[in-house]
RNA sequence: GGCGCCGUGGCCAAGUGGUAAGGCGGCAGACUGCAAAUCUGCUAUUCGUCGGUUCGAUUCCGACCGGCGCCUCCA
């Protein structure tokens, strides 16, 4: 098996990757806070931790991928507040939103989509844990904060220690129960709207509800055990979000919370990062109705390396439109049977090869989507080539299709076909069967006609040897 | 102000201390009645700028210019 290595925010380095068993990578990836759809930005980065389980599978090794649901933060209770309603009331539609998106962008399903309000008791447990070993308190305020001194690793994953604090950037709020600014909440005491809109919980220090870090940590452990394989996440959360987990959870427990971490870059729009305070976001719903498809929209993603900004444009997505047009011209090409009867050649089965072999190799290499879709766009165009051929050797061709499944596995960028309702298929054929007649009969002026009108309405015709196919653009 | 990332052809984007993958677009040719699809050829002597190290740098070092992010809720 080849090296499998990824890029570890902990050692700033590619280093080689393998679960800790051997067998399972057990894998934590932060998930959305749901009051409103995410945006493609947010997608980014569960597209690139698709891409990450998909190769650890390929790698032969079995993904334990588990992605929090956050129901309960500031936002959803503000929301709720607004509205009238509960935070669940708030969050269940947002909840079913976000996976029919994400099924559109053929996110495969994770193992498990905790849910905050699901284990405040497991929270509630960590945090007792953290007071018992002395390193959270509860404040004046009620609230129970973790204290930043008491653990000295505390900066390792963001390297605090060689930063400073922007003079003025973090003002001290009203927090003066706190015994350190840099303190952060485990458990805030209950307000009035949390009660309202039902976010508020029993507990050893009175009603309230968990902080957004301890949820990830009591949930990760959990589900996942003290020490988890791998961790992901949107580069911003490597400050203060994944810090403060790892204090939480190795303050607990005295165990490194995950061996490795990887974080994605940010998307941006016309050159600022995508974010609703921003007012540039694009929604998967958006994008649908602009029809680019789920394939287009994974290849204008693979296209850049996870750990590289990437600029949302109009041009970038249109030229993914029309690559991955083209990738599924060769993969019809080479299910149809006409191919099959025709054959292949033996440079078909090399260029097959060859596609595979450096595609994986690249996808082992810390994720090279950009790598791996040069090669697969190579095989295309020496697979084309091979196929004009026609060089009747079956096995080749099914040697191709396999090469192609098994790249498309991980990539997953074959666009469907629409289907065209029953009408518009009639229809057609009845165009195509008056336009085949003109033909024959070289009223090449009616042919034409005709080819206009089908064009007119979305359908492009192509003429190859004997018979014509036609497809819905 | 601190920390960090990025700057490669018209657009998007890999990559390496030894002379630039791939996609989109464009041009020309083959095929076609004409197209479409497909194939072939061409489309960066050059990788922000200026220095340095080196036999040799786009790739290492330094400075500068430009863009972005984090330091505050955040994918």
């Amino acid at each position: 098996m080849p090296d499998f290595r990824l890029y570890n925010t902990l050692t700033r380095q590619v280093e080689p990757f393998a679960p800790a068993d051997g067998t399972t990578v057990r894998m934590y990836t932060c998930g959305p806070t749901v009051y409103n759809p995410a945006h493609l930005g947010n997608f980014r980065t569960f597209l690139f931790e698709d891409l990450m389980r998909r190769v650890l599978a390929l790698r032969g090794w079995t993904v334990h991928q588990v992605m929090n649901l956050t129901d309960v933060d500031d936002k959803i209770i503000t929301r709720a507040r607004e509205q009238g309603k509960t935070i669940s009331e708030v969050t269940e539609p947002v909840i079913e939103v976000f996976h029919r998106d994400r099924e559109y962008l053929r996110i495969q399903r994770a193992e498990a989509y905790p849910r905050a309000t699901a284990f405040i008791p497991q929270m509630v447990a960590l945090v007792q844990r953290l007071i018992e070993r002395g390193v959270a308190y509860q404040a004046d305020d009620g609230s129970v904060y973790f204290a930043i001194a008491k653990f000295p690793a505390y900066g390792r994953l963001s390297r605090l220690d060689t930063r400073e604090i922007k003079p003025g950037a973090r003002v001290i709020q009203d927090d003066y129960s706190k015994e350190n600014a840099q303190d952060f909440a485990l458990w805030k005491a209950a307000k009035e709207e949390d009660e309202i809109t039902g976010a508020s919980w029993d507990s050893p220090w009175g009603r309230g509800r968990p902080g957004w870090h301890l949820e990830c940590s009591a949930m990760a452990m959990d589900l996942l055990g003290d020490t988890l394989d791998l961790h992901c996440g949107g580069i911003d959360l490597i400050f203060p979000h994944h810090e403060d987990e790892i204090a939480q959870s190795e303050a607990a427990t005295g165990q490194p919370f995950s061996r490795v971490w990887c974080h994605g870059a940010f998307l941006l729009t016309e050159g600022a990062k995508m974010a609703k305070r921003v007012g540039n976001v694009s929604t998967v719903q958006g994008l649908r109705e602009a029809r680019f498809s789920a394939a287009a929209l994974r290849h204008f993603v693979f296209n850049t390396h996870y750990r590289k900004e990437l600029n949302l444009s109009e041009e970038a997505l249109a030229a993914s439109r029309q690559a991955v047009r083209r990738v599924g011209d060769f993969a019809e090409r080479l299910r149809s049977d006409t191919t099959m009867a025709l054959g292949g050649t033996p440079a078909l089965v090399q260029a097959a090869d060859e596609a595979v072999a450096q595609a994986e190799a690249a996808l082992f290499d810390d994720l090279n989507g950009p790598e791996a879709l040069a090669a697969l766009f190579e095989f295309i165009r020496r697979g084309n080539a091979e196929l004009d051929r026609k060089g009747g050797d079956r096995t080749a061709v099914e040697r191709a299709r396999a090469a192609l499944d098994r790249i498309d596995g991980i990539l997953d960028i074959v666009p469907d076909r629409e289907p065209a309702d029953e009408g518009l298929a009639e229809w057609i054929e009845e165009q195509l069967a008056a336009r085949r007649a003109a033909r024959i009969a070289r009223d090449f002026a009616e042919a034409d006609r005709i080819r206009h009108e089908l064009t007119s309405r979305g359908v492009t015709i192509e003429d190859s040897a004997g018979e014509t196919h036609w497809k819905l653009d």
